[in-house]
DNA sequence: CGCCACAACTAAACAATGTTCAATTTATAG
DNA sequence: CTATAAATTGAACATTGTTTAGTTGTGGCG
């Protein structure tokens, strides 16, 4: 097989969307083309249309790269914790903050239209993943309850936490202080668990 | 001034308006174009530049009357309950089901991108109305509370009603059960007030 | 009644986009 | 060394948002 560059399909995917990745962090989701993309890694956008099915594709990679990292900090920021509540509070402070660091990028996983596509499995398990470690510290926190309450609680909690970063993207200067959004989750936190726990 | 057809400015905006609207709603924001509004109202893109200054204009008005029928059915919704805990459930499940019967038009509300623009203030009012009647919810619920205490309260329980709601557009065709979300949100008002009025 | 100024409106043009694909280049197998 | 086929290009296409020069009709004025 002749290929003409150093670059392996797979290397050029993941230049692609580390190339991409930069431009949505920089510029936003609007401003990523392919053609931008193409340029910043060297080769041409037909190059690009033989690594990735197309721009929704590669875009899609880009916010599964964006899951990865909210993942792995969330892990990071409750290793040294033992306390179930206390970690909780500690993802939802990691969550938050990155959220708050990397506006566009964090955003561009939501602009990206989800009704009407079809989330491919790979995909969907970057966003159970998150929601299994929520789960884990309910499940410590509340050994006695079912399945479906944990279940319930973990997907409360965390959708909170969404709604309460997603709000700091759009809301008035006044919440976008920085710990602002963080007070209305331990507020979440707080009241939310003082309820299940009763 | 000669003007040509029967229809003011003013009329013509509310009519692309409601032709853009029943395209979202049925197709979703991706196929809105500007030339499609067109044909509907039976013009020219030209005259639609005459009465929006640009498509992200247009798609804001789109919005704000979303956000207005919101307002409209969350009132309703309330009209004939007393107790402020009910009201709010009531209000909470008009949001929902908003969400869940037009899912594409309310998607349109957070896909079209928050960073980056700035948001007018008369598009804000329509939001910051409708924490305005969940904040007064708060305050009949809770008297003796800070303005303070009552302002994060309103913000974390809504943010955490609009996450549900976001998760349910996005989620496995489990969460996607009708009432599924309804769960979510009654669990996250239950226990959030339980914890709020200790 | 005529005509004119001017707003309303159109239609064509522009640049930029996503996407495709025939043509070209080049590494490798034989 | 050559033939093969994969890798890559670059030009083409349709469609988008947006602008603007030109056209058309209407109400006011003489």
């Amino acid at each position: 097989m002749g290929r003409r560059s150093d670059h392996s399909r797979e290397e050029i995917r993941e230049m692609a969307i580390t190339a991409a990745t930069r431009i949505v962090t920089g510029q936003g989701l609007a401003k990523l083309t392919a053609r931008g993309i193409a340029q910043d890694i060297g080769y041409t956008v037909g190059t690009l249309y033989l690594a990735f099915e197309n721009l929704d594709d590669l875009i899609l990679h880009v916010n599964a790269k964006t899951l990865e990292e909210l993942h792995a900090g969330i892990t990071a920021a409750a290793r040294d914790l033992a306390d179930p509540k206390r970690r909780l509070a500690a993802m939802s402070k990691a969550y938050i903050e990155l959220a708050n660091r990397q506006p566009r990028r964090w955003n561009a996983v939501f602009e990206h239209s989800l009704v009407d596509t079809e989330i491919p499995d790979w995909y969907r398990q970057r966003i159970d993943a998150l929601l299994l470690l929520v789960e884990a510290e309910f499940r410590q926190l509340a050994p006695h309850k079912s399945d479906t309450e944990i279940w319930i609680a973990a997907r409360t909690l965390w959708a909170g936490i969404h709604g309460i970063s997603m709000a700091a993207l759009t809301s008035t200067p006044v919440i976008k202080k920085p710990d602002m959004s963080w007070q209305l989750a331990s507020s979440l936190i707080e009241n939310y668990l003082t309820g299940f726990l009763r």
